[in-house]
DNA sequence: CTGACTGCAAAGAGTTTGCAACCTA
DNA sequence: TAGGTTGCAAACTCTTTGCAGTCAG
């Protein structure tokens, strides 16, 4: 099993290879659509996904939202904690964005900037390293917590 | 145990309470600090530490990056695959940099760039988040893989 | 009807923790 | 000598996988 590899697997597309878009997929890709904003575990999905269709079963979740990354429509997020997020890929969601972690309440803010474009171009040339994907995470106290550590200080 | 709280720890400084700078904690930190471009992960920290102190203990270096994590010696990076790596923490190794993850042999080569700064004081000043730490990571190919990978390609 | 999809349970992998023994300041 | 440190094994958490039953094209 374990392998020396890489298995990020920011794009293993699923080469011609098809798959079926079933009601329970759909359902699971809806969910990202109508939260375009949020970044959801896979436990976070199981139990929202769980309300709406009760018999759904955990390893489903995982195996779809595989699937779904392999095929584009999701993109993993990692804040550096235990678990792996997905959100919205970059075609369906709106596009460059990039996040703030809130330390104290796990809250993830996005924001946009565009601004890596030339940094990518330039690395490509200089370090002959072609770029599939990026990321760029803060990590912080959003408004609400700094304010309480502030206050709580002293 | 779960706790809905991130659990990142990326500056929880042991404020006040000493620890004790061991022989083996010196190892530890030692390896990182003779090895200052590197990212070892928990498991490769222990495979290489063991050659030279027969005696030491998975668990000891789990504890023990933990410890100098939050003391500001070493710094933890993750890739988005299924391993937590730690780094010398910017003080001591060279500075500002970021990270190339070649998604094909799981090489990470490092750049340097401090282009960030700007931006972090926008952000705290725009959405009063109080920024703590950042990462900037890329994915692709490195010269070697990406020259393998385009000549199997066809 | 056939191959893909699914739920369940069990297995894996990485990490953490309890505890008794062991150091070290 | 007291309290931090350590190794070991067990516990935990997240994720993956095997398999038999189910569903969809």
């Amino acid at each position: 099993m374990k392998k020396e590899q890489a298995k990020t697997s920011l794009k293993e597309l699923p080469e011609g290879r098809e798959f079926k878009f079933t009601a329970r997929r759909k359902l699971l890709l809806g969910l990202f659509q109508q939260n375009s904003g949020q970044h959801f575990s896979a436990e976070d999905t199981y139990h929202i996904l769980k309300k709406e269709d009760s018999r759904i079963g955990l390893a489903t979740v995982y195996r779809t939202l595989e699937i779904l990354t392999g095929a584009g429509f999701l993109k993993k997020v990692h804040f550096g904690d235990d678990r792996q997020r997905y959100e919205l890929a970059g075609s369906m969601g709106h596009h460059q964005h990039h996040h703030l972690f809130c330390l104290a309440c796990g809250k993830i803010e996005d924001f946009d900037a565009d601004m890596l474009d030339q940094l990518e171009k330039d690395i490509e040339k200089k370090d002959c390293f072609r770029i599939v994907d990026h990321s760029v995470i803060f990590w912080g106290y959003c408004r609400e917590c700094g304010k309480t550590i502030r206050e709580g200080d002293r």
